[in-house]
RNA sequence: GGCGCUGUAGCUCAGUUGGUUUAGAGCGCCGCCCUGUCACGGCGGAGGUCGUGGGUUCGAGCCCCAUCAGCGUCGCCA
């Protein structure tokens, strides 16, 4: 008598005497005889109780979600009653003994029906949520996606170091999550938001290759694809150009896209932050798809047409995004979509619409024939198309037809979940102008080197410095970011002070790390990328929530645990705090 | 912090212009019947403070205000 899994059986087992352990995943009761389908992580098989035997009695009050123990022999199903939905669909278990090892409760919703439950209600009751194939299914993908990073990385000499949660908080970044010192009051460790500064001392102390799969917590607001608690592939390599990082970073993915998803992945085009910005509207590019923006504002120099008029005279730009098939959308259809436009930042939108029976258009008096053919041209639209205008500042107007691009392809259906179009962006800005502050501030992090022959900017013309900064991105999901590090003491305080830091601070916040530069620090680079987002689109789901076992509300809850919960008093006298009522 | 969507039976949803007495359907649940089903089938049954609190009205699931929760999104996320 062995022990096999629920998805294991197959004909040639017939005639094994097994015993299998699982979940009740459906009973069909004949009267005279029962079939349940018993259900554990690896599938389903069809276990049979008859009548004669003594286990008869008890299978007639088995309910799902019952868990069993059974015992019985293999045996092939009748000749056409075989289930071809099922791995295990040619044998059934013919079920000698049953041992109900404990009932379930009626679930709140079906574990055995693939229906879109209130997604309040599965985190609610995540255990019961995580027994579902999808779920089975997607944390299983997320282990061998884990799995073959590691094999990657431990296959090319690197290895895994764990770094500490508790740490020190750097600023600049995100918000901390903070911990409170039981033993020093007043004080706190920061939860890390990746661990950077410690990989970098990794590379210090001559570990030369460091991975690892990295916690990471950040205190801002949720999104679908943002949770406050994550997961990174850490890297870092010493005495490595970009080039060799980026090719590291690529291979790894490939291995894991074949390894996981048998799937081969073509060279990843690399795209210049300046141009991807102008062509896409973002740095983070969706490129299943063309539909690249187009600058129309020569068309419209003479333009009488206000809106057009004063953003052009203001410095400013119009941008046209093909809409694939728009021209059948009707007056209505557009008004919708230029809310929507108006909701992702736009200032509005203006429509050309290529019908069978003419050119329309929002703004019909200002767009002459020439002036639609003249853009459906550069955009490559075709009878049948449509044409969306936005008219801004440069970037605002790019941004919002970025966002619309988007919008436009995934109602065309030009975004497939099972199609991965992964690149990589270089040559970013080293600094960027707060929109707050209105003062530059990096763009990344304040560890990345300048481009090598830009050193002489720092002082000179800082806002036209470049990084050696490099994004990856999928589908238009930015996977993770790396950099080569400066590694030099000297040029890492002359960022800082760049920054604006004064020499105080500096020591404050970061001596540590410069003095640990002064050690013959060896040139470095590396990158984070997120495993959430790469298990997401590796599983065609739109949601991080799909891909976590136990992710978070949009509020930053834990609904199964009731987390955040106060503390106690004594906990609270013990780490010397005192809340504040809200205000 | 802003904007938007959703909230009706255990689950997924429908519910017309504010007015069919008793708020419906499918699934699930409970009972009975059924020896080849696999979304088993048949018969019967139970189950609802319409998220919560106010308000408008002769009358509210439906309209208004507030609030809570979940989701999406902007800000934010070096």
């Amino acid at each position: 008598m062995t022990r096999r899994s629920c998805g294991a059986l197959r004909a040639g087992d017939t005639g094994a005497a097994v015993e299998l352990c699982g979940w009740v995943h459906r009973r069909r009761d004949h009267g005279g005889l029962i079939f349940v389908d018993l259900r554990d992580r690896d599938g389903l098989t069809q276990i049979v109780f008859n009548p004669q035997q003594d286990a008869f009695r008890n299978a007639e009050r088995l309910r799902a979600e019952d868990v069993v123990r059974v015992q019985g022999t293999v045996r092939a199903r009748p000749a056409g009653t075989e289930n071809e939905k099922l791995a295990t669909g040619s044998i059934e278990l013919a079920v000698d003994s049953l041992e109900v090892l404990n009932r379930s409760l009626v679930p709140p919703f079906q574990i055995n029906v693939d229906e879109n439950v209130d997604e309040g209600l599965r985190l609610e009751y995540r255990y019961l949520d995580l027994r579902r194939p999808r779920m089975q299914r997607n944390l299983t993908i997320r282990h061998r996606i884990i799995k073959a990073m590691r094999d990657f990385f431990d296959s090319r000499e690197f290895i895994e170091i764990e770094t500490p949660l508790l740490i020190k908080g750097t600023p600049e970044g995100a918000r901390d999550y903070l911990v409170p010192s039981r033993l020093y009051p007043g004080h706190f460790y920061a939860l890390p938001q990746s661990p950077q500064i410690l990989k970098q001392i990794c590379m210090i102390s001559g570990f030369g290759r460091y991975m690892q799969i990295a916690r990471c917590l950040r205190d801002e607001d949720l999104r679908a694809d943002r949770q406050p608690e994550f997961t990174q592939l850490d890297v870092e390599m010493s005495f490595s150009t970009q080039d060799e990082v980026l090719e590291t970073m690529e291979s790894c993915m490939r291995y894991v896209w074949k390894r996981v998803l048998e799937r081969e992945l073509p060279p990843f085009p690399h795209l210049r932050f300046a141009e991807v910005f102008e062509r896409y509207g973002t740095d983070k590019p969706d490129l299943r798809f063309g539909l690249e923006l187009v600058n129309v504002s020569d068309v419209f120099a003479s333009t009488e047409f206000a809106v057009f008029k004063s953003a052009i005279e203001g410095g400013g730009t119009v941008v046209a995004v093909r809409y694939p098939g728009g021209a059948a959308l009707s007056r209505r259809d557009f008004d919708t979509l230029t809310e929507h436009a108006k909701s992702v930042g736009a200032k509005g939108m203006v429509w050309i619409s290529l019908g069978a029976e003419g050119i329309k258009s929002s703004a019909q008096r200002f767009v002459s024939e020439d002036d639609a053919r003249e853009i459906a041209q550069r955009a490559g639209a075709e009878r049948g198309d449509a044409l969306l205008l936005f008219a801004d500042a440069r970037d605002a107007a790019l941004a919002a037809a970025g966002k619309m691009r988007v919008e436009v392809a995934r109602r065309s259906g030009l975004c497939r979940d099972d199609e991965f179009a992964f690149c990589w962006i270089t040559e970013f800005p080293y600094l960027e102008i707060d929109a707050e502050t209105g003062k530059p501030a990096p763009a990344h992090h304040p560890f990345t080197a300048p481009m090598e022959d830009e050193w002489d900017l720092v002082e000179r013309d800082p806002l036209r410095m470049r990084a050696q900064h490099y994004d990856m991105v999928l589908n238009g999901y930015e996977l993770g970011s790396g950099s080569i590090r400066i590694h030099k003491p000297e040029r890492q305080r002359r960022i800082f002070e760049m920054l604006g830091m004064t020499q105080e601070e500096i020591e404050a916040q970061f001596g540590f790390f410069i003095r640990a530069l002064e050690y013959g620090a060896p040139p470095h680079g590396g990158m984070a990328l997120g495993i959430d987002r790469i298990a997401m689109l590796a599983c065609g789901e739109e949601n991080l929530h799909e891909v976590i076992a136990f992710p978070k509300t949009q509020t930053a809850r834990d609904l199964m645990m009731d987390a955040p919960a106060p503390a106690t008093e004594k906990q609270l006298r013990e780490l010397h705090l005192r809340p504040q009522p809200r205000g």
